[in-house]
DNA sequence: CAAAAAAGGGATGGTGTCACCCCTTTTTTT
DNA sequence: AAAAAAAGGGGTGACACCATCCCTTTTTTG
């Protein structure tokens, strides 16, 4: 059974960081932590195979360098034979490569993690032994999200909202179906499905439809 | 229908928020814009009931208190009729009083921001007018996911965890039926089911059963 | 014009979760 | 010893979502 651990003192970032590792595991526990108390606590008792660690923790100067590497360097310490991931909101290549010195397989910005790149960013790791994503801004236009709507509904116009112009819908359908291992025919589908929710209630569609 | 936006670059704690907003209301639309550029552009054009700030935004200065009094108050200007709520990771007393005086219901530490604590934070302002909650920290134990439970048996397993020394499972599963609004039977059964699952996969339950 | 793309539907079975009901046996409490 | 709590099961209908296949009409594109 694959075992993971997220320290973060955030509350919604842990838990959804959480989700991320399960969304990356089929079959696996992951334990959250809030502190690093706690975190080193799990650490003695239990063997873990990764390790997701912020450094901004409560009783710590965050803005402190030392700080920070000490709060890494510790969990490394504690687990030297997990894959750590280190994430943090602010971030720069600079410690980046200290925290890559002293044994992190990843280092993650936080803006721009979204859901999904923490599978991508496992490989790199299996793949090169390092992966670093430094925060970026990519984000044009706003995301739109509808309660009326079911999960693949969202996606689907999620998708569809962000097309690039001069990119056909059939490509779209086609992307999607490849992401979800859907038909495109089943894609189109749910594309329609929620066009006609949003159309019904006089909702003002996000642009490109 | 009540519209909603969301100001947070990261991407992960935005989309947690718009779930948690959406969760706050039945019927809504909510949109996510990861910089002030994209938030003003959807201001601008449409109404919002509620606008969700994080004043550490890319291209301004995290530990520059101007530049965050610049970012909230901009918006609020943007949205003079909207409820505007200040969430931050770096939070403090002053600078909620200095949110508070330009305009906004609330402001609420990213630390310890739970889901449904927004529900909360909501009924505060629509009652005394404003709500402040600043970071703490409130974990002694992990929190536990196991990707084989249904978010039902997840929830039951988390609240049986963190039962206080003394307190029956009677009163959790009570505690629990009302939290969901379900029998307090059907609180037991998903705990017992669990319970079961974990125990037939060998899983190490945590301390508490 | 002809072909492709898009818009707009209807109907289908499978599956998982939800929420409820029932039962027995063991342990703990009083 | 009696009563309450806990452990451990089985079974049920409702319902939402998933995924697929089918159809027609309108619009756009080449």
């Amino acid at each position: 059974m694959f075992r993971a651990l997220v320290v973060e003192d955030q509350t919604l970032m842990r838990l959804a960081l959480m989700n991320e590792v399960q969304a990356s595991f089929e079959k696996c526990v992951v334990l959250g932590a809030e502190t690093l108390t706690i975190a080193t606590a799990e650490l003695q008792n239990n063997h873990f195979d990764l390790v997701v660690i912020d450094p901004g923790l409560p009783g710590f100067d965050p803005t402190s360098q030392g700080d920070r590497v000490a709060v890494v360097d510790k969990i490394i310490e504690a687990s030297p034979s997990a894959i750590h991931i280190v994430v943090t909101g602010s971030d720069n290549r600079c410690e980046a490569d200290g925290f890559r010195q002293i044994g992190a397989a990843a280092y993650l910005g936080k803006t721009g993690l979204a859901p999904g790149v923490f599978s991508d960013v496992l490989d790199d790791i299996s793949t090169k032994g390092f992966s670093l994503r430094l925060s970026r801004v990519v984000m044009t236009k706003p995301d739109y999200r509808f309660s009326v709507l079911t999960p693949r509904e969202q996606e689907a116009i999620d998708m569809m909202a962000h097309r690039a112009p001069g990119v056909k819908r059939k490509e779209i359908f086609s992307l999607m179906a490849d992401r979800l291992a859907i038909d495109a025919n089943s894609a189109e589908k749910y594309y329609k499905q929620a066009r006609a929710k949003l159309m019904r209630q006089g909702h003002p569609l996000p642009h490109g439809l």
